[in-house]
DNA sequence: ATTAAAAGCCAC
DNA sequence: AAACGTGGCTTTTAAT
């Protein structure tokens, strides 16, 4: 059962039955929510509900309490099946880009969740012809079924489809934040919360110590880089830049003041009082995900930069009372992931460790005889992924080379492609992006006869970083497909495990008010809010998970994704 | 006055 | 180590 819901004027919603025909019901946009519940619980097999974009419709939906198993973002599915060189889509409609072309999100917490989405034709210019889902969905059946990897493309849909729902699932419940343990860590790096604009005490008492060991005057203003960096040359410090490792080899009075003030600084202007303000609301941190929002397919954040919440501020992220966090993280996702679609037995016989369970695979690596040192595989792995050619990195590559030969001519191989020009793909289908016109331009002039050294220069460094790109590419994508399948696996694992009976009452919305659910994502790891009670439950789903996602990319193919999990109130606690 | 770019640091 | 991937965000500075 395949439900398509469909905008119409004058805030109706018309639901049309896929696969049942006749079935059809037009209702005003705030009856939607009881007509999905009803048929959440009353259906033999759950619907996928299909629509344009998650965004639009399912805030309104978790405002009113209901929850979706499954779903069908066309906007996502458009990107990722228009993009893919593994999908042949029909040509009119590349003559014709519309709606489903370079549509963003709707954004989410954007005015009253109960009113009615606004149509198409309101947002954008008349003249693009309103979108039907219902002939998308065909089309984008069509052109699935006819590609040699469907099988594959049904899952990268579905998956992301799924974290579309999960995503706004984590907006809805938010990353419970306590306000006043927050302010109590700026309290004890950076003195009381100063009134207005003033510099906190720490750091005035660090700028006065910087001016004394530049003999500068008081004037001198610490936050403009260019003022900052005379004032070093003056005082013959020697630094070219003021960025944080330069300084670090530097050795003079000041540096030791300077570091600190700059990472005092960092932290009162990225994650200080005013972030607290801005972001920090009801107990809880809400910052919108946007779904296969980086080119490789991973997710991006807006407002409050939850990708990057620094670990000096996980203090305040604390559990409800009652309830407690399940904090995993995959253990080496990506050069598992690369040791799987590269496949590559001895790489993922090294993942699995001489135990077995292969908890950590750099020493799976060191055990296989490879390389020296836990650090050397580390850095030589993560070279052969970014395109590393210097340093130690590059000096252990040939030994990983010679040890996993598959791995490494997997990446070398996406790296290649890229510097021809060429598209990889992901394990599940998702394409990079052609070169742009740079890449063509820069081509073109160094091959003119008279194109000089630096022509030719540019145009080759261009080349390899582009390599670069795509060599990353292929492992980044699959490793954010497995975290797709693996996000997905777990929301519907713990909505599976129903209600805590003892759940206390607390600040978490309906429909999670009893129920474990995602509370943050950080591209291999998950941090899940449950009560108390479910969390040994919730762990072992957690697992489970991470061995069905396994499963669903890579079939029976002998590779593991060991976790590392951890049971705490508080964040800061985990791992 | 608004916008864009650059520099820098945070996360994975 | 800082010569290798993907981003967000804040501030300063330059450009329009």
């Amino acid at each position: 059962m395949q439900p398509v819901v469909v905008p119409e004027p004058d805030g109706v919603v018309r639901v049309v039955g896929v696969g049942l025909p006749g079935h059809e019901r037009r209702v005003a946009m705030g009856k939607l929510a009881a007509v999905v519940r009803e048929a959440e619980t009353a259906a033999a097999a759950r619907p996928r509900w299909t629509w344009d974009d998650t965004n639009r419709w399912y805030p309104a939906l978790l405002s009113a309490g209901v929850r979706v198993e499954r779903s069908l973002d066309l906007r996502l599915a458009h990107r990722i099946l228009r993009q893919s060189a593994l999908v042949t889509w029909p040509e009119p409609d590349a003559a014709q880009p519309g709606r489903w072309d370079g549509m963003p999100p709707a954004p989410l917490g954007a005015g009253d969740r109960d009113e009615p989405a606004p149509l198409f034709a309101d947002l954008v210019s008349a003249d693009v012809p309103e979108p039907d889902p219902v002939a998308e969905l065909q089309v984008q059946n069509a052109a699935v079924a006819a590609s040699p990897a469907a099988g594959r493309l049904r899952l990268l849909v579905a998956a992301e489809s799924a974290g579309a729902l999960a995503a706004v699932e984590m907006y809805h419940a938010g990353l419970p934040w306590r306000a006043d343990v927050h302010d109590a860590i700026l309290t004890e790096i950076l003195g009381p919360r100063p009134r207005g604009t003033e510099r906190p005490a720490r750091l005035e008492q660090l700028a006065a110590r910087i001016r004394a060991a530049l003999e500068a005057p008081d004037s001198l203003n610490l936050d403009s880089p260019g003022d900052l960096l005379k004032a070093l040359g003056y005082a013959g410090v020697g630094a070219r830049s003021l960025r944080k490792w330069e300084l670090e080899r530097l050795d003079h009075p000041v540096i030791e003041p300077l570091l600190e003030y700059k990472s005092l600084y960092r932290l009162l202007t990225a994650n200080g009082w005013g972030w607290v303000d801005a972001w920090v609301h009801g107990g809880r941190f809400r910052s919108e995900y946007i779904v296969g929002g980086v080119v490789t397919g991973r997710w991006a954040s807006r407002g409050g930069g939850a990708l990057q919440i620094p670990k000096s501020v996980r203090r305040a992220v604390v559990a409800d009372p009652g309830w407690t966090f399940v904090v995993a993280d995959a253990a080496q996702l990506e050069p598992r992931v690369l040791a799987a679609m590269a496949g590559d037995e001895t790489m993922a016989a090294a993942g699995r460790g001489t135990d077995g369970r292969g908890a950590d695979m750099y020493a799976g690596i060191v055990a296989s005889g490879a390389v020296a040192t836990r650090e050397l595989a580390k850095v030589g792995m993560l070279g052969a992924m970014y395109g590393g050619t210097t340093g130690s990195s590059a000096q252990v590559l040939p030994r990983l080379a010679k040890a996993f030969p598959r791995s490494l001519a997997f990446v070398d191989e996406a790296a290649q492609a890229g510097e021809r020009g060429e598209i990889v793909t992901t394990h599940l289908g998702r394409s990079s992006p052609p070169p742009g016109a740079t890449w063509h331009e820069l081509q073109a002039g160094a091959y003119q006869d008279d194109a000089g050294e630096s022509a030719a220069a540019k145009a080759r460094s261009y080349t390899r970083s582009w390599g670069r790109f795509t060599r990353n590419f292929v492992v980044q994508g699959t490793a954010a497909e497995w975290a797709l399948c693996w996000t997905a696996s777990i929301r519907r694992r713990l909505w599976a495990l129903g209600e805590a009976p003892d759940a206390a009452g607390g600040v978490v919305p309906e429909p999670f008010s009893a129920r474990p659910h995602l509370a943050l994502f950080l591209h291999d790891e998950v941090v899940i809010h449950t009560p108390t009670s479910m969390a040994e439950a919730v762990a072992d789903e957690v697992r489970a998970a991470a061995g069905e996602a396994g499963e669903l990319l890579f079939g029976d193919f002998p590779v593991r994704f060991p976790l590392s999990i951890t049971v705490a109130n508080c964040y800061a606690d985990a791992k």
